[in-house]
Parts: C-alpha cells; sequence; structure tokens
DNA sequence: CGCTTCTTTCAGAAATTTGTGAAGTTAAGG
DNA sequence: CCTTAACTTCACAAATTTCTGAAAGAAGCG
C-alpha cells in the first residue's frame, strides 16, 4: 500500500494515524488542536517540527499552532526551542518527559485533595459524608504515593526493553 | 459558624463543597452537570439521593439531572436504585466502585493501545516514528499492568485502616 | 384500566468554545 | 537602525455544547 521503505514516508499514512490518535486523546478530555498538534509531532521521525510545518501539516492557521503549543508547554507535553541563529521555534516531544507529564496530573490531584480536605472540616470529620470524603481523600495520598514508585519501575523497565534513550 | 453538631447540616457549607469540588472535577475534563450530581451524591450523608432531592439542591431541571445520571451510570461513577414500591429513582455512590472507575480509564488506555499499533504498523516498526510509538504502546501496557496490582494494594490499605466498608 | 407521579426524550434558546484574520510584537540580519 | 521573518495576541464569526420547558413515556395505585 504505502512505499515504507527507504526515506520517504507516506503522507496520507501519517495523516490517518495523527487524526486517529489525536480523536483518542480528544475523548479523553484534550482539546482537540493541541492534541492534534501532540499527534503530529509523535509520529514525526525526528519528534521536532517547526510551527510552519504544523499549520501545514494540519491545515490550521499559525494561532491556531501557537495557542496549541502554548497550552501543550505548559502542561510539560512539548517542550520548545529556539534553533539558533534563526527566529523559527521548534516543538519536541521529549520521548521520556511526556508521560512523566502525563502521570503528573499532579496538580490536579492535589487540588481534589484540598477540596475534599476542606470538605471534611466543614462537614465534620464524624458524620458519615465527612467519612466518605476521608476515604476518597485517601485513596489519593494512596495514589500519589503508588504513581512515584511506579515510575520509577517504568524507567527500570523501559532500560531494559529500550536502552537508556 | 454552622452548627455542625447533632443531627442538622448547614446546607450552605455543603453547597460550597460540592460547587468548589465539582470546580475541581470540571477542570479535570468531566461536564459539568455530572461532576456537579456527583459531588453531590459524594456530599450527602447517606450517600443515596433521589432525582428530585438533587434538582432542588441543585436548582438544575429534571431533564439535567437526567442527563447527568445516565452519563454517571454509564460509566460507573453512580448506581442506580429502584426503590420498591415507588416510582422514585435513587442514585447512589457505592464508596469502593467508585475510585475502581476512576482508575478504569481502562476503555479509553485500550483505544489508545489500539490507535498506536496501527500507527507502528502503517509507519514501520523500524523507522524512528514507529519506535517512538512502540515505546509510548510499551508505557501504556506497563501503566495497565501496575494500576491492577495498585488496586490489589489499595484493598488491602483500605481494609487496615476503615475496616472492610 | 384510567389517574397520577415520576422520568426520559426532544427541539430549541442561550452560553460557551473554537479557530481565524489581522494587527501587533520581537528579534535576526543587513 | 531599518527591514523582514516569525510568532503572538485579540476581536469576532461560526460551530458546538449545555440546559431548559414541554410533551411523551413508564409504572404504581386505586
Amino acid at each position: 500500500m504505502a512505499e515504507a521503505s527507504g526515506t520517504a514516508r507516506d503522507p496520507e499514512a501519517v495523516s490517518r494515524f495523527v487524526e486517529h490518535f489525536a480523536a483518542q486523546l480528544v475523548e479523553a478530555g484534550l482539546a482537540r488542536m493541541p492534541a492534534r498538534v501532540f499527534a503530529a509531532l509523535l509520529a514525526s521521525d525526528a519528534g521536532v517540527l517547526t510551527s510552519a510545518e504544523l499549520g501545514e501539516q494540519l491545515k490550521i492557521s499559525p494561532a491556531a499552532v501557537s495557542g496549541a503549543v502554548r497550552y501543550l508547554s505548559q502542561v510539560h507535553m512539548v517542550s520548545r526551542e529556539r534553533e539558533p541563529g534563526s527566529r523559527r521555534e521548534r516543538y519536541r516531544v521529549h520521548g521520556d518527559q511526556w508521560y512523566e507529564a502525563l502521570t503528573n496530573r499532579e496538580a490536579i490531584i492535589k487540588r481534589w485533595e484540598d477540596a475534599l480536605r476542606e470538605g471534611v472540616t466543614s462537614l465534620g470529620a464524624h458524620t458519615p459524608a465527612g467519612r466518605r470524603l476521608e476515604e476518597t481523600l485517601a485513596f489519593f495520598e494512596f495514589v500519589e504515593k503508588e504513581v512515584e514508585t511506579m515510575m520509577d519501575r517504568w524507567r527500570a523497565h523501559r532500560e531494559k526493553r529500550f536502552g537508556r534513550g
């Protein structure tokens, strides 16, 4: 079907993957443009693309690219680089760092925990509702700890299977 | 401020918690009405509320309640019960089952994995992009396994700390 | 069986979100 | 410094989502 050999990539095959994977990300709650930009980076051979390349490949305006990458770098799913001696900006998925970011819903979990703690206090720790909130809180605290050790195990697993990036 | 003793609950304190916690859930990607309904259930003493109670407490129409609980039970965050000999429906957060549901983004992860596998094939497993997708896939497969054992550990931890529900 | 009470469905108004074009800003390179 | 290439910001039009009121659909109870 596609001439998958040598150096040329089939842009259609790439696009199919990008749109399909982006759709899954959208379903999981990511906004559309960030999802598409991220998928495009993930599917690029170098793991790096310029704004212009992103805009062209995804058929979106510079403004849309700008908004998407701003979001993505805020949540550390991509990093931006200035290619020296040029005003072109480049965006990169960093193999490692992005799924670390995924599990780093930490900021979010922390806020859940804060809200729950407040609830326990204001509803009363000795009430049934208070106790339910307390248990929920305990769950998140537990998960938080576990995720940390899980990522350690992943890094070990990864190195064994793929070598040090 | 609130008469937090005895039996009466301060509706304002409850509402404050409900809206605050719901806001966090919304930020994490949940739709507004499901978030509010869920928070209300979580903050209720019995862990159970009828449609009418939800509508009244949250100042929303029966239609909105209906839509929210349909979604919530689809993703197993609440269960619905028919109180026998009445056409009142009741909705419950089940202590245990709901955070199991939270970690059961399984369906979603599975679809991510499918999309990634497709990408590996169509971009070529030997290409740089293909290899990146492969590693990402490996990460999700790893997480999937880990989450399972984590939930086992949680159940043990929970029982020790809170007793069997 | 019909009445009544509760829930669901549906069409549409209102609010929100999204993506664009155009103007504005920054910095490289003469 | 001035020009120019690149990115960003902003206001707005379009698309989408959200919630409601109203009508239709179940199911207990007489």
